[in-house]
DNA sequence: AGCACGCCGACT
DNA sequence: GTCGGCGTGCTC
């Protein structure tokens, strides 16, 4: 018997698996996911190291193979979860076991032992030159180099150092031995939860939201730990079901992990958990820096942690008690990663959740196909909260054809009944919310003469006009002049598209001279505090109109606002991709859920060209199930998720000739493996941007019922790449039920 | 990452 | 010749 065991060394070279031979003492006791000490390199150096794996025969000549030393003592087994957990995801999802290992153990050691190191100079500019004439003479370049360096700049980072002027350890040393130098590192500690503001008393809860707790606490006292899918309209209070039942979960001395959206971790929200659970939380975000990070997982492994709130990532804490998963807003894209291995957090949640006996909670307003068919096919229990938690109304939509609009003669952007809605709330000091659908649409330049719109020469996709006179592209960030004629045909009736946040900006302040508008996108906000000034300014009232996209949609509630318009609601509706219904009509409630969550009801205006399309009927009548069963139709007939899996190939590479053979060939080896279980292979096409960055792009589909049988194909192909040199220069990457991410 | 091996210039 | 420093390659 062997065990494959990675090395807990952070290094590309070693960012394999090596076998060891398992000694008889200790066998039968070794498991996947343990810490285990084994010699290492010539000089038997011993070396900490994790199972990852066992077999039978050794694959490495078996002479050379060690013995594995001994289990590293109280070695936790929380890390040994979290590697079963990689290997899981490097099953589901494809990609090696070190890509899998990463995303789990994100922050090992690597960031304690870096400390961020320092080289400073001690001796004076005199003496160091001395030193660098004697190195010279010496002909002992490397601490030359060294001591060149030093003199430049009094105080040099190590990593820089050994980068760029490609020094070791050994000789850095050296020079310390010498006391010319000293080596510093820089240790900063930092809680990202700054300001504490007492407790929050706890709200009463409604009937709804106490039934819905219940169900769980019922379960919980049974040890009954299933996936709960909370589905409650928006208002409904579900971050209130969520505290209550977070809070019952960790008088057990358990531990609970919040994931949420990256752009819904407010401010707002943080400080609603912070005042009711204090500092026993913990946030971690994409702004935290590595070293924020990894003292945010000190604070856990010491067991001063209870509850991790974060994004996707937050999911691999290393817990050791791990008594419940909440994934709020479950229906959000960004739960699928985008890097190998592409794993979605809502099923990598159920699956850790499992392995440690937990529950999992899943909440949204408008849940995922996916989390509604598994709770139709009884595998999730489905928690309903109907109502608003103060009782509002939900909004009353409108839909406007502006197909009408046009034939009537209204050539704007907004339609009559907006205008005059939006004339009514300035009126009496209410606020509104512009909400533009612009997902899968930029602000392109396009020639009215000839048609011809301008793109960026490295990429497959038209450049974005920004206001500075400037075309940019947004997937490689070429720059170019706005031309004045057209490049094709000459002519001066080249112009943008009149559809962005800023033109409508304009638009409504020459419509509403008077009135205070903010916009809010990703030009104008500088980052996340950009995103929370403009939010908390137009909460507080400081603003009658918000424009913005997506974003604007989350996090915040505005008691104000009692008008939400949407323009061109059916801009996502017609991208290429089986999601983009599901996706509008996210978008769509959502966005209607923001109006009338105070005192006063709130009306909703859906402007559109495609007012009979399904999606956006059932957006406007609030009609989530009514959605849910003609949007399953459609997925049933076309044979796509939930009803069936769908695994997307992605090929890339610099050579469209190459790409080309290599994913014919692709095809040519599955059709050939995959024969006798019947699974329909698409393509290859060219993804909807078939070019980045002068790299060419092509997508293989690979459809089946069983998610098992696609995995067995994803594998085979694994190893057809493997050994095919074909594919020396063709990346090939796998993406399981895909979310758009090629 | 760390260790050995082999190469190369400098010094005895 | 030998010694010490430096670059390279390997680690089950």
């Amino acid at each position: 018997m062997y065990a494959k065991v990675i090395i807990d060394i952070t290094h590309e070279k070693l960012d394999r698996v090596f076998e060891y031979s398992i000694p008889t003492e200790l066998e039968g006791m070794l498991k996947i996911g343990m810490e285990v000490f084994v010699p290492f390199g010539m000089g038997n150096r011993r070396i900490k190291g994790y199972i990852v794996g066992f077999s039978k025969e050794s694959e490495y000549e078996p002479k050379k193979i060690k013995t594995i030393e001994k289990i590293v003592p109280k070695s936790v087994s929380v890390q040994s979860e979290l590697v079963a957990l990689a290997v899981w995801m490097k099953e589901q999802y494809g990609g090696t076991m070190i890509q899998a290992l990463k995303t789990v153990l994100p922050i090992k050691r690597q960031e304690k032992k870096k400390e961020k190191r320092y080289v400073r100079r001690l001796v004076s500019k005199e003496e160091g030159q001395r030193k660098l004439d004697e190195f010279l003479q010496k002909n002992q370049r490397a601490r030359a180099r060294l001591m060149a360096a030093l003199l430049d700049q009094d105080c040099i980072a190590y990593d820089v150092l050994k980068k760029e002027q490609k020094l070791t350890l050994e000789v850095v040393q050296s020079l310390q031995k010498q006391g010319i130098l000293e080596i510093l590192s820089e240790r900063v500690y930092r809680n990202p939860v700054k300001e504490y503001q007492g407790r929050e008393e706890k709200l009463v809860l409604t009937e709804e939201q106490k039934e819905t707790v219940e169900t769980f606490l019922a379960n919980e006292r049974l040890g009954i730990r299933p996936v709960y899918l909370l589905y409650g309209v928006t208002g409904s209070g579900k971050t209130e079901v969520y505290m209550e039942m977070i809070e019952e979960v960790i008088k057990k001395g358990k531990q609970v992990i919040v994931l949420i959206p990256e752009i819904s971790l407010t401010y707002q929200m943080v400080m609603r958990f912070y005042k009711r659970f204090g500092d026993r939380i913990s946030i971690i975000n994409s702004r935290l820096s590595k070293g924020e990070r990894f003292d945010q997982m000190e604070r856990v492994k010491n067991g001063e942690v209870d509850i991790m709130i974060g994004p996707r990532s937050a999911l691999f804490t290393p817990f050791d008690n791990l008594g419940l998963i909440v994934v709020d807003e479950e229906h959000e894209s960004s739960y699928k990663s985008e890097q190998v291995p592409r794993y979605h957090a809502r099923e990598t949640a159920v699956f850790r959740a499992k392995m440690a006996n937990a529950s999992v909670v899943l909440g949204s307003a408008t849940p995922s196909m996916e989390a509604f068919y598994r709770c139709r096919m009884g595998e999730y229990v489905l928690l309903q909260l109907k109502e608003r938690a103060a009782k509002q109304r939900m909004a009353e939509v409108y839909t406007v054809d502006m197909r009408e609009e046009l034939r009537a003669g209204n050539r704007s952007i907004l339609s009559g009944l907006l205008y005059e809605k939006m004339r009514q709330r300035l009126e009496c000091g209410e606020q509104t919310m512009l909400f533009l659908n612009r997902r899968g649409y930029s602000g392109f330049l396009s020639c009215r003469s000839c048609g011809y719109v301008v793109k960026c020469p490295h990429c497959d996709v038209s450049l974005s006009y920004h206001n500075n006179g400037k075309m940019v592209c947004h997937y490689c960030g070429y720059t170019t002049e706005r031309p004045k004629v057209c490049p094709s045909c000459g002519s001066k009736h080249i112009s943008g598209f009149r559809a962005g946040t800023q033109q409508i900006e304009e638009l409504i302040r020459r419509e509403f001279p008077s009135a205070r508008v903010l916009r809010m996108d990703t030009d104008t906000t500088g980052g996340k505090e950009g995103h929370e000034k403009i939010l908390s300014a137009f909460a507080n009232g400081q603003g009658d109109i918000l424009i913005g996209t997506q974003m604007i949609v989350k996090g915040h509630d505005f008691p104000n606002v009692t008008l939400v318009g949407i323009l061109a609601a059916d801009l996502s509706l017609y991208v290429d991709d089986f999601r983009s219904g599901e996706r509008t009509f996210q978008l769509l409630v959502q966005a209607e859920g923001r109006a009338g969550r105070g005192e006063r009801e709130g009306e909703a205006v859906i402007q559109t060209y495609s007012p009979d399309h399904y999606a956006i009927v059932h957006a406007a009548n609030q009609d989530y199930e009514g959605f849910y069963e003609e949007e399953m139709e459609y997925r049933m007939m076309a044979g796509y998720p939930p009803c069936e899996n769908l695994m997307a190939v992605y090929l890339s590479a610099e050579s469209e000739d190459l790409l080309e053979k290599a994913a014919f060939y692709l095809k040519e080896y599955a059709k050939r493996i995959k024969n006798r279980e019947n699974v329909q292979i698409i393509g290859p096409s060219a993804p909807y941007v078939g070019k980045v960055h002068d790299i060419f792009r092509r997508i293989l589909y690979f459809k089946h019922q069983e998610y098992g049988i696609l995995i067995e194909v994803k594998n085979k192909l694994e190893e057809y790449i493997e050994i095919n040199p074909g594919y020396q220069k063709v990346r090939v990457q796998f993406d399981f039920n895909p979310m758009g991410g090629f």
